[in-house]
DNA sequence: CCTATTATTGGACAGTCGTCCAATAATATT
DNA sequence: AATATTATTGGACGACTGTCCAATAATAGG
């Protein structure tokens, strides 16, 4: 399969259905045809690309990191401040909050699921999380917590994930924002 | 079906291995035939005392409630201070760190599966949480913070989820450990 | 003890699951 | 233009899903 070739852009649309549903259903509740039906190909066409629906979710969580790593150097790029970055972070949050309340956050969604009884499957998505980690465990160090910096991160994202639970759970973004601001107010007093 | 009736064992019988299913593995992931192996008993049985699978986690729901309801009764009677029995919330957390590293929070995972396309049984499962926020509130109301009651509840039961959700994503105790520790903190300090 | 209710047995049901594959079409390479 | 590679069509496959039900057994009330 050649770069640009109509093959790609097949695959590519496969993994951007598969993405959607995932998040929107979960990745059990996903059945192979609705991800047939989605991407309105054939069910053996999508066998020709991935050899199974364990092959789309890895393929799902690349996609996912390639467009995560983009938007972390997006951050780098904007921001020289480390505060400013662990803000742009926060600030994501409150961005997405339509989808969090709807389908709680991908990222932590998807690990709860497949850590229960897929830890196979999970180890891969888990390569989200440590993404973050890394990125924002970089930003303490800048900020002269070398020693806890990993610490820190994992604190953060998971204050992150809490909000993105309980504002799932219950559907409010007056719950989201609030709990954002804490968290705001909490990296510019560090 | 009288009380204490051999049915009604049968029934709690059902009940447990559902329980422990649907926390184990997720309520989709959790077949029916699952349910009859778990339990030793035959199809049509279970079907005599619940009329399909939604019926069963709607009563593992109502079983957990008041499994619940008994734990928070018993600290109302242990603890007369408002921050002890908020320390004893969190030492349910260090308390039952295996399961929560093996398998995620039972109310968080469950709330989160169901939220994405089971609404409708998400707002039973929700129940769960208001529950423990209702207590927590009382809590804070009695430290005297009765007009941010409610906010500091779903703050502290957000915290609780996201230490859950990060260790089980990482499977790490020590670091729930260490959150839990800032959670004491926390409280301490109100 | 007889009858009515409750409980258990054991399997059938239609539908969906993820997977696979031969036949055909389209595109690249020479 | 001939050939080799890649892509698409369209359906078949057995296994498993949740649900249902008639036949039988056990228990309870009069």
């Amino acid at each position: 399969m050649n770069i640009g070739s109509k093959g790609e852009k097949t695959r590519a649309d496969i993994v951007g259905c598969a993405n959607r549903l995932f998040y929107e259903q979960g990745y059990e509740a996903t059945s192979f045809s609705d991800i047939v039906d989605a991407s309105g190909l054939y069910r053996g066409n999508i066998y020709h690309y991935f050899k199974s629906k364990e092959d789309i979710l890895r393929a799902v969580v690349e996609q996912r990191l390639e467009e995560f790593r983009t938007l972390l150097a997006k951050w780098d790029k904007v921001h020289i401040n480390p505060k400013a970055k662990l803000l742009a972070f926060v600030d994501m949050i409150t961005g997405h909050q339509s989808e969090l309340v709807e389908y709680g956050c991908p990222i932590g969604s998807l690990n709860t699921e497949l850590g229960k009884d897929r830890r196979d499957l999970q180890l891969a998505a888990r390569a989200l999380f440590d993404l973050f980690r890394d990125w924002l465990a970089v930003c303490f160090v800048a900020l002269g917590r070398g020693a806890e910096a990993k610490t820190l991160a994992l604190h953060l994202l998971g204050r992150a994930q809490g909000i993105a639970v309980i504002a799932h759970v219950y559907q409010d973004k007056r719950l989201l924002k609030r709990e954002t601001d804490q968290l705001e107010v909490w990296i510019r007093q560090l």
